[in-house]
RNA sequence: GCGGGAGUAGCUCAGUUGGUUAGAGCGUCUGUUUGUGGCACAGAAGGCCGUGGGUUCAAGUCCCAUCUCUCGCCCCA
């Protein structure tokens, strides 16, 4: 029996060309939510079992993290997400921090579960999270440094969809307005979430399941299913849209409406699941129909902090997984052909590895990234396997070269091939480079 | 945890109602001589047909089981 080659299920190896279309996909997230003032930090893979146990549902600890006991006899799990320990570390230094807080992150994160398009076992996961501020100003904010992350990959807004609802509004909504118990809220809530991936009369069917005789008698069906097809607040009923929540999630709307972020709307159908959030969330679709998943959510989420023991802290944050973004991006024509890194590749001729390491090194130190050939391989070879790792010049390496100082520089995509002095060499490269960048 | 689909060369796949030594394209390697690649030509390597059992004179092909991958469901941090 012979060792597998392949990764382990529903996690990916990184080959170079792969990893080199991460490190874009990150950097450029990185340079965004930079520019809007956010520090990176991290933190430990594992972390005690108990933090999650505190604000996730049981069967998603139970059934979906990694958790197993150390060597001590301390139950540990593989960070399944990063918001709790995030809050840990603000809660750990909750007096001496300078809020508001802008911090981002971008941590590997892992789910036992059946992988399936979008969703592996292991993904990373952008974090942007914004502490300390109550107001409005962080929903705006928050929800621009998102936009912009789509924006620095060149999507157009045509392709993707900000949609925003209140947590609050809905919990009004199930438990004032149509009068539901908490344990009938807590249903229908999870049917609304999947309601667009069902027919009508389907999710009517489930709807009524769930509700008391006296109920469906009263007609709340209907009116659950009268509040669902609005498509903006004014639409809701009167004593609904005078809730502060509701007035606040349109003044975003406005602010972003007026900041040109025009694919930004209200959906009452919008739940993101059941956990943390306090009041408004927001989530971002593909719009493309073939890759129709939240490629990001996040929310508001002012009551985590305060589970460690200290003053709550106002927080609002998302998430944003690689998987499904590069999935947007791929699908969209938006991933720029990467290069190498390595810009030359030097071919040896002839018995001469010891005195090429002179010019070599100069070119290095010149700030060049050079890979040398394996000696002994015709030059011919050398241009092949140039060319297939994508290096788009060679620079040969003979006696001739050596005794003269004039090296000679090819380019294999062109096929133009001239000899020059080191320092015309490395004046060559880069102005090359900054011309073929993406 | 539940269901659909698929496993044949490194990759993408063909393989007739079961019938001799298992096929293509791409890729890899070698050569068409000596410091010039891509193209072309010639050649080579590379398969327990996912694994185990069964039916049959005969199984890549049919049946059962199992494993793996994949798409969905559940759930979604």
């Amino acid at each position: 029996m012979s060792l597998q080659t392949t990764p382990y299920k529903g996690a990916r190896d990184f080959y170079p060309e792969e990893k080199r279309i991460q490190n874009y996909m990150f950097d450029t997230v990185k340079h965004t939510v930079e520019l809007y003032g956010y520090e990176e930090y991290d933190a430990p893979i594992l972390e005690p079992l108990d933090l999650y146990l505190a604000k996730t549902g049981e069967e998603i600890v139970n059934e979906q993290t990694y958790a197993f006991e150390d060597r001590g006899g301390r139950k540990v799990a593989i960070r399944p997400e990063m918001t709790p320990t995030v809050s840990r570390m603000v809660a750990a230094k909750r007096q001496e921090l300078a809020y508001p807080l802008r911090w981002y992150s971008i941590p590997n994160l892992w789910r036992y579960e059946r992988p399936q398009r979008g969703r592996l076992r292991e993904h990373w996961q952008v974090n942007v999270d914004l502490f300390g501020i109550e107001g409005i100003s962080a929903e705006f904010e928050i929800i621009s440094v998102a936009d912009a992350i789509f924006k620095a990959f060149g999507a157009q807004r045509s392709m993707y969809a900000i949609r925003l609802n209140s947590r609050k509004l809905m919990d009004y909504l199930l438990s004032e307005y149509l009068g539901l118990d908490d344990a009938e809220a807590g249903a229908i809530a999870k049917l609304i979430d999947r309601m667009h991936k069902m027919e009508r009369a389907d999710f009517v069917t489930k709807a009524e399941a769930i509700m008391t005789p006296l109920e469906r008698e009263n007609g709340v069906v209907e009116r659950l299913l009268d509040i669902l097809s609005i498509k903006t607040t004014k639409e809701l009923p009167e004593i609904i849209r005078a809730l502060p929540t509701v007035l606040e999630l349109e003044h975003v709307l406005k602010l972003l409406d007026e900041a040109g972020i025009s694919n930004a709307n209200f959906d009452i159908t919008l739940m993101r699941g059941f956990d943390y959030y306090t009041d408004l969330v927001f989530e971002i679709f593909d719009t493309d129909q073939d890759n129709n998943r939240s490629m990001m959510g996040g929310g508001r989420y002012d009551g985590l902090v305060g589970l460690f023991g200290v003053e709550p802290i106002p927080t609002i944050g998302f998430g944003l997984g690689d998987v499904t973004l590069q999935n947007f991006l791929r699908s969209h024509h938006l991933l720029p052909n990467i290069q190498t890194p390595t810009q030359i590749y030097v071919a040896l001729v002839g018995e001469v590895f010891a005195s090429a390491q002179k010019p070599i090194t100069e070119l290095r130190d010149m700030g060049l990234n050079v890979a040398v050939s394996a000696p002994g391989k015709k030059i011919g070879d050398q241009f092949k396997i140039a060319q297939k790792k994508g290096i788009h010049y060679v620079l040969i390496i003979g006696e001739d070269e050596i005794q003269n100082e004039l090296f000679t520089l090819k380019n294999i995509v062109s096929g133009e091939e001239e000899k020059h002095s080191l320092e015309r060499i490395v004046s060559i490269i880069n102005d090359y480079r900054i011309n073929d960048s993406y």
